[in-house]
Formats: C-alpha cells, structure tokens, sequence
DNA sequence: CCCTGATTCGC
DNA sequence: GCGAATCAGG
C-alpha cells in the first residue's frame, strides 16, 4: 500500500467527512486497519468511540529492598533464607529503639531468657 | 455477534 | 512506514 498525497488526502477528508475507518477503507480500497493505523501515524484523532486500551502488562520494576533501605522504623526481621531468592526482612513498623516489629522483637528477645525454674534447678 | 477505534507486532 | 493482528468497548 502506498500512501500518496491523494490517498492521505482522500483520508483525512474522509476521516475529518466522519466517516467510519471501515468506511474509508471501502472508499479508498484498504483495509480498515489500514486507514486507522495510518491516521493514528498522521495524527488524526477519532471523535467517536473515545475507547481507550488498558495499559499493557508492564512493570519492570524488580527494586530489591536491601536491609539498608530499610528505614529506622521498618523491622529488619529476615524472612527466609538470605541465600535463597526471595529473601526479604519484614518491613512492619516497629517498636520505637527497636530494630524489630512488636511481633518479632518478642521472638528476638527470648533467647536465652531461662526462667527462674531453670535456675533453681542448676 | 458485529460494529467501532487504538495499540501492538511482524514485515 | 505499512497493515494485519490483537485488544478493548459499544
């Protein structure tokens, strides 16, 4: 298909007449597609049917939150295994002079917290 | 289901 | 740059 002044014309008067791509394009001899992919490339805007295609599936944004990024009030708890992929910390707020959330600075502190049983026992 | 236009994709 | 294919809405 070649796209002469004529045919870019006939076009626009067309598509500018109001007529439909599928009509243009029985009136020039092209496709629909043809007349809509070339007025989209020349600019022209279609007042009718103002549909507008959902955004494509895009989003390259693979940010990897390392445990510096963490802010002071994000828990540091590790979730996972550091080497394995998909590795990451907790993220919740946490409790204010704590670097772990209420949730996981309970945990965090319990290690070796032996209860008075144990002593007496030793 | 068939129409519309809009965007994406391969040539 | 071209249009078919695909997508999305009426």
């Amino acid at each position: 298909m070649v796209w002469n002044d004529e045919k870019i014309d006939r076009l626009k008067k067309l598509w500018a007449d109001g007529l439909t791509t599928g009509e243009i394009g029985k009136e020039i001899g092209v496709s629909k597609n043809a007349v809509v992919g070339k007025a989209h490339r020349l600019g022209l805007k279609g007042r009718p049917s103002p549909i507008k295609r959902t955004q494509k599936e895009a989003k390259p944004e693979p940010k990897i939150r390392s445990v510096v990024d963490l802010s002071a009030h994000t828990c540091r708890w590790p979730i996972g295994d550091p080497r394995e992929p998909g590795f990451h910390f907790c993220g919740k707020p946490t409790t204010p002079g704590k670097p772990y959330c209420a949730e996981h600075a309970s945990i965090a502190y319990v290690s070796s917290n032996r209860s008075s049983k144990d002593e007496d026992a030793a």
